[in-house]
DNA sequence: GACCCACCTGAATCTAAAT
DNA sequence: AATTTAGATTCAGGTGGGT
């Protein structure tokens, strides 16, 4: 993977996981004693979609008369907004013990409980990388006129703690969005037309989440092969993408209709082949050539001189591949003696220094480059 | 006002609290203990911009090696997560004494402590109305490509409980945001430029909020004449906009640097109808300009007369971005108002409705032309 | 005046691996 | 565990000077 690809275990996790683990099924049976069963440090990601608390208060009616066919499920009703804190803050705890060291958890919620499960995952040493905007591009209306249009949802990203690593492809995302990093303000539509999933005409399940949005979510922060958890399965849009786009999920549900429905659907879904998954890598994804292998193999005689874009700062390349600035002040790697004249805390020597040729100067990066041509397979 | 409006409270208010109250006026103090010192009911609503407990570790460089100038004021730093509850905790209970039964309030934050201010209101027995996304058009990118560009802070707008009243003036938002509901998710530019405070070439408070954010809020949420209190005032955009907006103001603020500033800034604010706002609200989103995004950037004053082509028909603009006939027969849109008056089916308010300039009249429409040149690309 | 370009800045929990 | 080293990493928009 690459460079900013924060994925690499200091050990070895523990073998005998993932053997418990049982891969690409659903659990039949309650969340946190589901959750319980599996083993601790055995899963890369869970994606939440925890009930919401809404305390809808009576029927709601659009303004032609017609019924807004609400949550009403028994499963979205706590006794109380503190009933609904103690079944949080289990459930991620659980969560917890069975992420990986370098795992993360996403949840999603609206104003109802995101506070609740923030203020939760804070509490239990989660570590928040960003929370995230899924901006509905098509909304309910507000129908009473009372509030401004609900628009959106809220999602919550976390590392397992303030030192934990975590997987980032940023590169990947960076792609998606055009050549932009990605922000924290993602617009979908609603989950409909095809997508939504009906039986004799009728919802299956009243919250079923965009495709699209579990999409971004899992090629953001999972590889290839990981295993997601999402402990609130309901009809499966998780397993979906995962099987989607190759990565291992367990789902945890109650419910027979949507257990029912998740496993029709997710026999249905067609994986990608390797090359569509295959995403956009940082550069180290090429092996690493050090600057010195330039010099060895004549890409860079000793005693040529590279300046930078500017002309400003010149240095001589020596035969060990350090370099030296002209007045001899500054020696060192191209990196450190870029920072040193710069007085800058940091600096790519690769991308700072050019090399005057024909057409120009050119970064030296692009030696590197020709280098990887023509001694890669 | 509009339709929705919920303004009336049952009970007149208690007669003895606007004399007690320090309106338009800086109570240089501590934030818990100067809101101790104010009368209990008597705050139509409260907009806070608490410290959001940021917790930066070292310093920041750009790709370029420039510094990144970040929020170290030991005003944002707490010993925990749990002294900064406790700090929350306290500030909101004492606003919820000073707030009218029919108040409301209004928080930002960022993923920091958003999550623990909204847990907060809740357990307060506040009652969430909406969470509000402020979508930055320039946040600062994420330099390093560790995570999502964190391009988004969040505002939580609650009343005093669930059954309690609140202002809404439904009717303004619709107009301003050309006759769509308005939604939970709104674009503006961060704070910089012109409207940026600044002294000696620096910036005075490093987290000065954008005027028309809070223009929005108190023109969705509060009537004119009603008491508006920032228990962290800073350099007092709350008091330049209530002003502005012929709303009372009272400020709590303890460093002298800010105080100085705000009342510099508040003095020299003009009201409604002599100002023009000069902040910029970022285009991108809807590429259709809404009548009132041009009220909110200046580039028509409230209180300004429109005429049709032949001067048969005239109306005032008002600061939502609604017009109103000079008899004040009608009241709506430009679009709206233009059929009522013609007494035809429908009509574009952007031709139909001229303003005079040196050179005669011009349609409104060359402002929209003049808007999108200043702004688009 | 119009246009271009270089430079600056904004609530930011901002590196990874080897030694 | 703290230190060192290699090397990866930014977007929108305002400001101001020069042509």
């Amino acid at each position: 993977m690459g460079l900013m690809e924060k994925v690499k275990a200091r050990k070895a996790p523990p073998v005998v996981a993932p053997i418990e683990l049982p891969l690409d099924q659903i659990i039949q049976r309650d969340c946190i004693a589901a959750m319980r069963a599996l083993p601790a440090d055995s899963i890369d990601m869970i994606f939440a979609d925890p009930p919401y608390n809404l305390q809808l208060g009576g029927d709601l009616s659009r303004p032609d008369g017609s019924h807004v066919d609400a949550v009403t499920d028994e499963w979205d009703k706590f006794d109380s907004l503190s009933a609904y804190d103690t079944f949080t803050r289990a459930w991620l705890a659980e969560a917890r013990r069975i992420l990986k060291p370098n795992g993360s958890i996403w949840v999603i919620g609206s104003y109802h409980n995101i506070f609740k499960v923030g203020s939760a995952i804070q509490d239990l040493g989660y570590w928040i990388l960003n929370d995230i905007v899924w901006r509905k591009a098509n909304p309910m209306p507000n129908f009473k006129g009372t509030r401004f249009t609900n628009a959106h949802e809220t999602l919550i990203w976390a590392s397992m703690g303030e030192k934990a690593r975590y997987t980032f492809n940023y590169r990947s995302m960076k792609t998606l969005n055009d050549e932009l990093q990605m922000r924290s303000d993602w617009e979908f539509p609603v989950c409909g037309g095809q997508e939504r999933l009906k039986k004799d005409g009728v919802k299956v399940h009243p919250t079923q989440k965009p495709e699209a949005l579990i999409y971004r979510i899992l090629l953001a922060c999972t590889k290839p092969g990981d295993v997601v958890l999402d402990p609130f399965f309901g009809t499966g849009t998780t397993g979906a993408v995962a099987k989607r786009l190759g990565r291992h999920w367990i789902g945890i549900e109650r419910e027979d209709d949507y257990v029912a429905a998740a496993r029709e659907r997710i026999d249905a879904a067609l994986p990608l082949d390797e090359s569509a998954l295959t995403t956009m890598q940082s550069p180290k994804a090429a092996p690493k050539v050090a600057f010195g292998v330039l010099v060895e193999n004549g890409y860079l005689t000793p005693g040529v001189v590279l300046s930078d874009a500017k002309r400003k700062h010149r240095v001589l390349v020596r035969a060990d591949g350090s370099v030296q600035t002209a007045c001899g002040t500054h020696t060192g790697s191209i990196h450190k003696v870029g920072s040193l004249v710069q007085n800058a805390p940091a600096c790519n020597g690769w991308t700072f220094w050019h090399i005057e040729t024909e057409t120009g100067l050119k970064p030296i990066d692009t030696l590197r480059q020709t280098y990887l041509l023509a001694t890669q397979p």
